[in-house]
DNA sequence: ATAACTGCAAACGTTTTGCCAGCAT
DNA sequence: ATGCTGGCAAAACGTTTGCAGTTAT
């Protein structure tokens, strides 16, 4: 094969026919059970309550093919480190600008939106991603917590 | 002092008075001249052709100065690294899924849009972020680029 | 004089990778 | 038999930090 395109890349991603492993149904369970859309390492603490030998590796691998796949939805949101959420159907998300807490917004997304920035780029617009900041409840009431 | 609050913090930057070094200087002007949006890393690069001898971390600390001091925008968007625009003006980016690339949206921050979503969430925002993905002209023509 | 600053190298935290053995089909 | 998969350890990556010497005010 001389080149290896983005067509080529994909082909090659769905001639991959996952297997169901038990790993993966639990990292997908435990996502599923859980509002507080975490990180990776979440992820792996709160699998590792029931699989206390599965890996951080594969913790990471199985969170990018379910969400490669549409089962879940990756936020490559704001902050340094990436979060996932079970719900895999599109939403907002707002996070706290004191303590990182991510929660979402119960709110239908603004298709038409796309359609009115459409005019004012060039670029051809698939989707949109939109995330409010602001103050968590428990950060808005006590605003300068002391640190050890 | 017994505790270091983020109240402190922000004391405390306030106290330091930056200075105005011939590196920050070249720095800012390299990040006006362009429209990209550059990585850190790419600020290095075009910094390092007026000033060979720049480290990286010095350019990181400028950019995070400038970005607090709201001279220049950090923009901690989807992908992996950070993204810096020398234009502080709030505005909208698109970035293309195929390469990567940033480019502004020209048109109005919708300030309603906070109103609206304040009663679908118990958070009390501040601010929002709203990017765009889809393909950019270049990528939009040729979407399977031939990888050396 | 003094606080801010630089360059360097090392540290850091998150994510990815190479390897090989194991397992499902 | 094939090829997807998991665990481990190491690498990669973007970013931050400690330090010791330098510079702007």
């Amino acid at each position: 094969m001389a080149y290896v395109t983005p067509f080529h890349l994909k082909l090659m991603a769905l001639a991959h026919r996952p297997r169901n492993t038990r790993q993966r149904r639990v990292i997908l369970d435990e996502l599923k059970k859980v509002t507080s859309h975490p990180t990776a390492y979440e992820v792996l603490k709160l699998v590792r309550s029931r699989m206390p030998g599965i890996s951080l590796a594969t913790v990471y691998r199985n969170l990018e093919l379910l969400s490669e796949r549409g089962v879940i939805m990756r936020l490559d949101t704001g902050g340094m480190k990436r979060r996932y959420d079970g719900n895999a159907a599109n939403h907002y998300h707002v996070r706290c600008i004191v303590c990182d807490r991510v929660a979402d917004v119960s709110c239908e997304p603004l298709g038409t939106i796309e359609e009115l920035m459409g005019e004012a780029t060039d670029f051809t617009i698939v989707g949109h991603r939109l995330e409010f900041h602001g103050y968590c409840p428990a950060c808005a009431r006590q605003p300068a917590k002391p640190t050890a």
